[in-house]
RNA sequence: GGAGGAGUGGCCGAGUGGUUGAUGGCACCUGUCUUGAAAACAGGCAUGCGCGCAAGCGCAUCGGGGGUUCGAAUCCUCCCUCCUCCGCCA
């Protein structure tokens, strides 16, 4: 959610950075003149309560007193009468102005690279030999299917397309992934590991951004309001909704390992084979709660934390600076780490590091306290993969084969195995 | 799932229809005293929104929604959460 009195003192600005992610800037002028409605009745409504209340008061007394009051309280019934119509008036306006507030996405950051698509994403460096293999290189879902470690049939037949089923070695090495990451981010970086219900409620799914607007991408539970998660993002970041977090604490950084699932509604034919693209995967998220004024540093460096592991994978990479164009719903500035798939020849999305600024803590109400005296303030949110494990799985499989279709093992995962 | 109890400001805890946005205590801030601190004493201390250049004024908020009433923290109703007991259960 913006700031309204933002887009009161300043609907130009932003008009144009919605324009530059390719947004609807018309929703700033239909806010503007609901926002308007609204103060007009509101500045109604509360004379017309402060002249109730002032009769209150008034008959309480002459009550006491002894006095007759019927005249005034038959006046007092039809105004209250009136009060209750304003107020169901006011109320569907602000109903109005809360939809298109939530409706709304959020400014991209000055420096992002104004651009239309993905074509207009900036690389900002690369790290990792591409290995030089002597054969063709097969697809991951290729290997994984000659060694026995991941079964499509099956897990078509037991919950249907976009499903693996890992098998042995397979299921262990997924595994040996997500160990090893929450290791390395828990012990050398300094995140909080914790593990949340991967199935929430509206008001978390709203917190975070994923709805209203993208209700087609999630899982629904047909008799109870609850979702399933489509990234760990929404139950890590809503731990501290509707919270004033203690400002020493900051910043907060939080690890979670978690299955996550996505509909993929408008995917069809995309991704198709492999694991690449799934209905339930697994991932490790990174999430950051921070100072305003610190919270682009604290991006840098949670992308750092999330090339580590592909660094120490031994997995070629580079990372994409989002265009304003490509940047997702909730963030003001996004990295993508793109892995490297031989293959393919081509690098894919395994990452995505993102300062959504104060967008969720406003819609989720997260605030610290800040300046003196002391107020209550809305601070950033951040969050990316640490990683993708599934994604990170192929991409092992396709970096380390061998020309007999084995695979070679990264270094520190053996300890895991 | 059944029965009962509870939800008040940062925390504890009063308050069952009328100057109660809410007594008191703790915590916190300021001042006096002190070389300094503690203690003691005095004072201050909720949030959101609107109007206003400002001083300030007004409205709302006692888990959430709806209702009764001139007026609701207080009465009615539905919902949520927590606790206790029973049932079921990894």
């Amino acid at each position: 959610m913006l700031d309204p009195k933002l887009i009161r003192n300043n609907p130009d600005a932003v008009k144009k950075g919605l324009k530059n992610r390719k947004a609807d800037a018309s929703l700033v002028d239909r806010f503007l003149a609901i926002d308007e409605e609204w103060r007009k009745l509101t500045v109604e409504v509360d004379e017309l309560k402060a002249k109730r209340n002032k009769a209150s008061d008034q008959i309480g007394v002459l009550k006491k007193g002894k006095k007759d009051v019927g005249g005034l309280m038959a006046e007092m019934k039809e105004l209250s009468a009136r009060i209750k119509e304003l107020d169901e008036e006011q109320k569907k306006i602000e109903q109005r102005l809360n939809d298109i507030s939530l409706e709304m996405p959020n400014l991209p950051h000055h420096a992002v690279p104004v651009g239309v698509d993905s074509r207009d994403n900036l690389e900002a460096r690369a790290w990792g030999e591409k290995r030089n293999l002597s054969f063709k290189p097969k697809s991951h879902d290729e290997i994984g299917k000659n060694l026995g470690i991941l079964d499509f049939e099956q897990a078509a037949k037991i919950s249907g397309s976009r499903f693996v089923v890992y098998r042995g070695v397979g299921a262990a090495l997924e595994r040996a992934l997500i160990s090893f990451m929450l290791d390395l981010h828990t012990k050398e970086h300094g995140y909080t590991e914790v593990m949340t219900p991967v199935l929430v409620n509206t008001k978390s799914m709203l917190g975070t951004g994923q709805l209203p607007k993208f209700e087609e991408e999630l899982f629904k539970c047909r008799d109870d309001e609850l979702y399933l998660i489509p990234t760990a993002e929404v139950s890590v970041t809503n731990l501290h909704r509707e919270e004033i977090v203690k400002t020493d604490l900051l910043p907060i950084k939080y690890c979670c390992y978690s299955p996550c699932f996505r509909r993929e509604a408008g995917s069809y034919g995309k991704d198709v084979k492999g694991i690449i693209r799934q209905h339930q995967f697994n991932k490790v998220e990174l999430v950051k709660f921070a100072e305003p004024d610190k919270s682009y540093e604290e991006l840098e460096g949670l992308t750092k934390d999330a090339e580590s592991v592909l660094q120490k994978l031994g997995l070629p990479y580079r990372v994409v600076e989002l265009c304003t164009g490509d940047l997702g719903f909730a963030s003001a500035k996004t990295y993508d780490l793109e892995v490297w798939f031989p293959s393919e020849n081509q690098y894919r999305e395994i990452s995505s590091c993102s300062n959504f600024e104060s967008f969720q803590a406003r819609r989720a109400g997260i605030r610290f306290k800040s300046g003196l005296p002391a107020k209550a303030e809305y601070l950033h949110t951040l969050n990316g993969s640490g990683l993708a494990v599934g994604r990170c799985f192929a991409a092992i499989l396709e970096n380390y084969q061998k020309e007999d279709g084995s695979i070679d093992i990264p270094e520190v995962l053996k300890k895991y195995l």
